[in-house]
RNA sequence: GGCCCCAUGGUCAAGAGGUUAAGACAUCGCCCUUUCACGGCGGUAACCCGGGUUCGAUUCCCGGUGGGGUCACCA
């Protein structure tokens, strides 16, 4: 038996030696308890809720400890390349407040771990790739598409895990077989195609019982028991180029990444992973798998998200129905940690990020997606931003996804009054949700969107016209809100109805109906809907000659 | 199918070996009120099942069921 060291025939030139990667990524010199995690999305350009979520855990864990958040392209895959995917990721992030402060970014790379980029970073992972050959714990395998497929026949028909391990390929041992080896030698000068297969140490399909298992600390799960891997994974495709889980590991490691908060869907390749780092001699990051987010729908049935597709998913979609980034942030947090509504609660005022966020109150169980609570959220999230604010992010934002809503940006103060109404009284309105919603809610006010949606209640409508036309006789737009009121009050009692509608319920039958009726017929000439914030107040925004003329167009 | 993760009202969720099992959203009713919203009060509504440990389990253990994930030269 002889080992047969077929590293520098693989790789026969590669710039640096792995000690030389180690000092040029050298450890970090950060604070104490400092964190360093990463966002590491393929460059499909498509980010969704569930992104948002994992990359916000990034994004507070990193900055709560003084420590860096990264941005790398995992672009392993080339099939998986968009043309600007990277561009709409920066700026599907940044539009929710979720910066990098190292990593790729639009005018290239920050910082000293790069290239942030994997694909950029072929010769690294050779070079580890090249020390696990020569250590003889890789190899290079030549199994065809088609010799794999039958293999995995075989194993199915034995009922045994599938997949290349131990036994399996004839090319694991290539180095005690002399044949082989032969072989072997001859299709790499031959510039045969074939990927790196990792050696793994691992014992094949023991029983439960006699199966090795890894310990490992997740910092939202607790302690986690994996069985050991046995599979000869790929670490190097055909291309020379890694596969995720071997970026995973030697940049995680390079970057010098403490913390690594992925999906949930990566619990099973953990073993993988562990055995890689082992077998590397590196230390285990912190692993942080978050649960899924799944979505409940139209029906009020549950239902898990699929990862792609799902529209609703989309962060677009959130941006287009207009939620202000902050109450996704809010939202987002409800469901991150448990005890943030009642930090909320106490501190109605404060900057979220004075919030003290961990992972070990993160649940491991999935959130199903509530619209009902985002929008909740949402309303009390926007009472905390000023009116400007607001105006200038609607406008910004119709602008980007509703150019038809031009009209109602020509006048800001104006905007600015209308969003405000009530909004500052001791129990504040909150009649915004979000910004599609709030075009609708203030369209009575524009003579381009307004219209009569509702009919005259009732009790009033057979009087109507004279209504409007006693109103019209006694408006006057100094009048303040009590003045104003009384004037209608007058009306009312003069027609007939209850000046309190305390009185009509008390005797129904002695009146026509009460003042509530006969102001809502005012309210629909001018709003054109039975529901509206404080009449007195629109009026005072719409000034006397528009007043008069919607309600001279009712008669 | 193997393996892994998860399991408290409709949803998010707190919780401890003994509690009247919090709270928020949603929903329903009442009150306040010139409409709506806001606010206040109240209602409906939950520990997946079966064993075991225990004086006592929703809580701890085991098994099952259900949901999810994963078994690629994709991430």
């Amino acid at each position: 038996m002889n080992n047969i060291d077929l590293s520098n025939l693989i790789y026969p030139s590669l710039p640096h030696t792995p000690e030389e990667y180690e000092s040029i990524y050298p450890a970090r010199t950060l604070p104490q308890g400092a964190k360093v995690t990463r966002l590491g999305p393929s460059p499909t350009g498509f980010i969704h809720l569930g992104n948002l979520y994992g990359a916000f855990v990034d994004e507070r864990l990193a900055s709560q400890s003084n420590g860096v958040f990264y941005l790398r392209i995992e672009d392993t895959d080339e099939k998986r390349y968009v043309e600007n995917a990277v561009e709409t990721i920066i700026s599907s992030l940044n539009f929710f407040d979720i910066c990098f402060n190292e990593g790729v970014t639009e005018d290239g790379d920050i910082g000293k771990y790069g290239s942030y980029t994997q694909s950029e970073r072929k010769e690294i992972y050779q070079t580890f790739a090249k020390e696990l050959l020569a250590k003889g714990m890789a190899y290079p395998c030549f199994l065809s598409e088609k010799e794999i497929s039958s293999i995995r026949e075989e194993q199915e028909t034995l009922k045994i895990t599938p997949g290349i391990y131990d036994g399996w390929s004839k090319y694991r041992n290539f180095d005690i077989d002399s044949d082989i080896s032969a072989e072997v030698e001859r299709r790499i000068k031959a510039g045969d195609p074939f990927v790196i297969r990792f050696k793994s140490k691992g014992v094949p399909n023991l029983s439960a019982e006699e199966t090795k298992r890894h310990n490992v600390k997740d910092a939202i799960r607790g302690t986690l028991s994996v069985p050991c891997n046995f599979q000869d994974i790929v670490i190097i495709k055909r291309t020379g180029i890694p596969t995720y889980h071997f970026a995973h590991v030697v940049d995680d490691h390079l970057m010098r990444t403490t913390h690594v908060v992925r999906g949930e869907e990566w619990l099973s390749s953990l073993p993988i992973h562990i055995e890689l780092f082992a077998a590397l001699g590196w230390s285990l990051p912190v692993y942080c798998h978050t649960a899924q987010l799944m979505k409940i729908d139209e029906d009020g049935n549950k239902r898990k998200l699929s990862k792609r597709k799902d529209p609703e998913l989309s962060l677009d979609y959130y941006r287009s129905q207009g939620y202000h980034p902050t109450a996704v942030r809010e939202y987002l947090m409800t469901i991150l940690n448990s005890d943030f509504e009642e930090w909320r609660a106490e501190h109605p005022t404060s900057d979220i990020d004075e919030f003290n966020f961990t992972t070990e109150k993160m649940s491991g169980s999935g959130a199903l997606f509530d619209l009902n609570k985002l929008n909740d959220v949402s309303k009390n999230t926007l009472l905390r931003i000023n009116v400007s604010e607001i105006a200038s992010w609607l406008k910004k934002w119709a602008y980007e996804f509703a150019p038809e809503y031009a009209y109602v940006f020509k006048d800001m103060d104006t905007l600015e009054q209308l969003l405000d109404i009530g909004r500052h009284d001791a129990r504040p309105r909150t009649d915004l949700v979000y910004a599609r919603q709030i075009m609708d809610f203030i369209g009575y006010f524009f003579d381009e969107s307004f219209e009569i949606q509702d009919e005259y209640p009732a009790e009033a409508s057979t009087d109507a016209k004279v209504i409007l036309q006693k109103y019209l006789d006694t408006y006057n737009y100094d009048d303040n809100n009590e003045a104003w009121f009384n004037k209608i009050r007058s009306i009312a009692t003069e027609l007939g109805y209850a000046g309190k509608p305390k009185d009509y319920k008390k005797n129904p039958d002695k009146y026509k109906g009460h003042v509530g009726h006969v102001s809502s017929v005012i309210r629909i000439a001018i709003t054109g809907k039975v529901q509206s914030p404080e009449l007195w107040t629109i009026q005072q925004i719409m000034g006397e000659d528009k007043t008069r003329e919607r309600i001279y167009a009712c008669l």
